[in-house]
DNA sequence: ACATTAAATTCGA
DNA sequence: TCGAATTTAATGT
């Protein structure tokens, strides 16, 4: 192992292989091997260090995208600079149809909260699959159906005002299958990153966490929590 | 806000 | 390449 296996290849052409894209792209599974196929050769992988913005907010992302690994937070900042956060996409998600299907300015930030590699498809790739595909175009549906229940759900706890239920629900969405599949029982993820996420302070997370713990349904590790009991969490305080 | 502890990085052999 | 020393990051209160 003399050589490093390269620094980070963007000097490559675009595309993936087919082992790489079941790696990064669950819903790749569901298309025929022709999409399949189209799917590898629009899209391109790349790396943004911690704290790095992966889309200014009112930019036109040309790209639909996912997260191969690491941890991305959805967010606005006001004018008076304060910060707020909308939701975190863990490894395994896949989000931006909208602004793409769209071809419209993304409304919100898009930063990175730990060194994150991203994976992007071309528009006109995600618009083939649109017009061609059924599979993806189930997908889509599966995706969009999921993700506004999430949202509802976050309005339902946001007036909850205990911080502990608000941070068992916002981990357990963390860890919903349907959006983020295949990031088993396991994230890292510090317990500040889940207070700016769940929008609590850091000291509550951690009591918060804490309890959590007791009760049996996370397991704390340094740096990153395990979910014991994702039904449980799912419906804590409720 | 501060003290403690874990992890990552640097440095010297 | 190993491990001790230093620095940085996360946690606990």
């Amino acid at each position: 192992m003399t050589a490093p296996p390269r620094p980070d290849a963007e000097a490559g052409r675009p595309g993936v292989g087919r082992a790489r894209l079941a790696h990064i792209a669950a819903w790749s599974l569901e298309l025929p091997e022709e999409e399949a196929e189209r799917a590898c050769a629009g899209i391109v992988e790349k790396t943004f260090a911690r704290g790095a913005c992966i889309c200014p907010k009112h930019t036109v992302l040309e790209s639909w995208t996912g997260v191969v690994s690491g941890l991305v937070k959805v967010g606005a900042v006001s004018k008076d600079g304060r910060s707020v956060t909308f939701t975190g996409v863990p490894a395994g998600g896949w989000f931006g149809e909208g602004s793409v299907l769209k071809n419209e300015p993304r409304r919100y930030d898009i930063v990175a909260l730990r060194n994150t590699r991203m994976a992007f498809m071309d528009r006109a790739t995600f618009m083939w699959l649109v017009e061609h595909s059924v599979a993806f175009n189930r997908f889509l549906v599966r995706q969009l159906n999921e993700r506004l229940s999430h949202f509802m759900a976050l309005l339902e706890y946001d007036r909850m005002l205990d911080a502990t239920p608000r941070l068992a629900r916002c981990i357990a969405s963390l860890f919903n299958p349907v959006l983020y599949p295949g990031s088993g029982d396991h994230l890292e993820i510090t317990q500040e990153e889940l207070g700016l996420l769940s929008g609590i302070t850091r000291q509550v997370a951690n009591q918060s966490l804490k309890a959590l713990h007791k009760d049996g349904v996370v397991r704390l590790e340094y740096g990153g929590v395990t979910v014991v009991d994702l039904e449980r969490l799912r419906n804590y305080g409720a």
